[in-house]
DNA sequence: TCCTCCCTTGCAAACGGTTGCGCGTCCAAG
DNA sequence: CTTGGACGCGCAACCGTTTGCAAGGGAGGA
């Protein structure tokens, strides 16, 4: 049975008001007793319940973190980033995996809303008015969604897709396909948004697609099928399955057909070839995200962070 | 403001007790005065606040799960099947991630342990000794490591590695090299064990290392250097490393040095060469460590699964 | 008709903390 | 020798929920 406040109170020879000051308000209490109370708790190795103070205060110093998928490898580096930047702010982070499911997306926000001071939504799958709602029973930070009014941390795909189309019209590529993620998904959006800016170059868009690396390779004959000589896939999961499924038929990349994928992964920097990727700012976008719900004074503030084209091995100059 | 048990006893007329017991002990209300409390609930939009709940009956219907390096892709499966199982059980799972720091680590748990039921600690990083001392404070399970009167789910590494050992031999090799894991870890040991025991073969054990891809690129050199045709590694992401590394310095993988992994992770799969792996029983062990922390009558119970090898692409004939 | 017993509900304490308020003590200024 | 802060501390209410206890009322049996 853990030591509560009582226990050092009891101990230190003082009323437990006292023990909880020489934690939270040290300037209220004298030195001496404060060192006493100290010595008792480390003695009983007493730690403050964190759930029963937020009873009274109001704040727990925990974050929550929901992803649709762990197991996408977006995503580690983000969570990373968020736990490290919350650890330096004296928070906690716990993250939770909705499966891409909305349904236990809301759930798992409402568990979560009493035991953290805020939430960090990744890629949500819930509808804008469900998020609406919610967010007037905790404070939300989105991530790689726009949703009016709330704070948000966007990653400039549009930008990335740019890079990525110029640098494969620069390689002689005219006809691109498009291998788009799920429907409604923002990122998708801004892919096809692009796509129909772009002028001089034939587009294809392939999908909707799962954003893993099966999808990739159901869409392997599809592409194969459609005469581009080059991709832009939604995620580097669904370029490394469609490059797989491409190498099943024996079409070779990038000597038959370029593939461009998003995220930059570690599997695509270990693949063979090395995949050509837009990098997402993932880390940054979870210290960025953090910061904002902690500071909670800039309400509606939205965050726009750049990508990169990083080429390596998997695009190449158009076949004539 | 979110509602509390006490706007839904106003609304319904009714006394806080009674909405309690409408929730949580349905028999002891009339159905008609519960039908009522339910509505006005739902109303509101009422959630229990949980922590609130956990103060008196100590309870929470949460779970941490904390792991070493979310990043490492061994873990997601396991998360995911664990946050399944609890699921089904009526629980929340929520995940930490350590960096490695059992400074950390430790301060993990104790926050953890008083707004969660039980805690599922995958490959600690820190001593038996203070791992038997934070028990006290909440219920572990262990994954990945055996501690005296702990209940802990292992992973037959020992059997692992003598199929990989079997297959390498069968196919020539006499000379390998053991590329180690951290120092200290229980599965580098299990490994070391398997290989004093196995006969006829000329094993040089090299490491510690720690456990990523940077890891297996930067040992390249020595394992080349030393003469052996193949290499049974500490894991996946450092076979690839390995691999990588090799291929830097023009060596060739299956056709001069043979590579073996543990784990089978998706960027194993992806590599080419395919990684020939010993498999994991990742998410098997997820569900069965949740199952042992929620039935927590078998005190001391230890359940090891059994790992299969997965022949892929990394292997072949010793050359002569 | 009266006594039980059960069903339903309210009361109040408890869980582990925090915090506004007020009371004594001590010291320095007037 | 008063007066008055400042300081250090205890008291008690409160956060949202559960739960043992008891009280009220209605029904059924004697």
């Amino acid at each position: 049975m853990a030591a509560t406040i009582k226990d050092v109170a009891r101990v230190s020879g003082v009323h437990v008001s006292t023990v909880s000051r020489a934690f939270s308000a040290p300037h209220l209490v004298n030195p001496a007793t404060r060192s006493r109370v100290l010595a008792a708790a480390d003695d009983l190795g007493y730690r403050p319940n964190r759930a029963a103070r937020a009873l009274t205060t109001g704040r727990t110093f925990n974050l929550g973190l929901i992803v649709a998928d762990i197991s996408n490898p977006f995503f580690p580096p983000l969570i990373k980033a968020a736990q490290a930047q919350a650890r330096g702010r004296d928070h906690h982070v716990f993250v939770a995996d909705t499966d891409e499911d909305p349904r236990v997306e809301e759930e798992l926000i409402r568990t979560l809303a009493k035991q953290v001071d805020g939430v960090l939504l990744c890629s949500p799958r819930l509808s804008n008015k469900v998020i609406e709602r919610l967010a007037e029973d905790v404070p939300f930070v989105v991530v790689n969604r726009r949703i009016g009014g709330m704070p948000s941390v966007l990653m400039n795909v549009a930008q990335g897709a740019g890079l990525a189309l110029d640098h494969l019209a620069g390689l002689g590529h005219r006809r691109i396909a498009l291998v788009c993620g799920p429907a409604g998904s923002w990122t998708s959006n801004e892919m096809q948004a692009v796509a129909t800016r772009s002028q001089g170059l034939d587009l294809i868009s392939i999908g909707p697609n799962p954003p893993t690396e099966g999808g990739g390779l159901a869409v392997a004959a599809e592409v194969a099928a459609c005469g581009a000589t080059a991709v832009l896939a939604y995620n580097d999961l669904l370029a490394l399955g469609l490059i797989e499924g491409l190498a099943a038929m024996g079409i070779e990349v990038p000597e038959q057909i370029s593939v461009i994928g998003f995220d930059d992964i570690l599997p695509g920097r270990l693949n063979r070839p090395k995949l050509t990727t837009v990098a997402m700012p993932a880390a940054a976008a979870g210290r960025m995200a953090v910061d904002l719900l902690l500071q909670s004074g800039g309400e509606g503030t939205t965050v726009t962070l750049d990508t990169a084209l990083i080429v390596r091995e998997s695009t190449g100059r158009a076949r004539t």
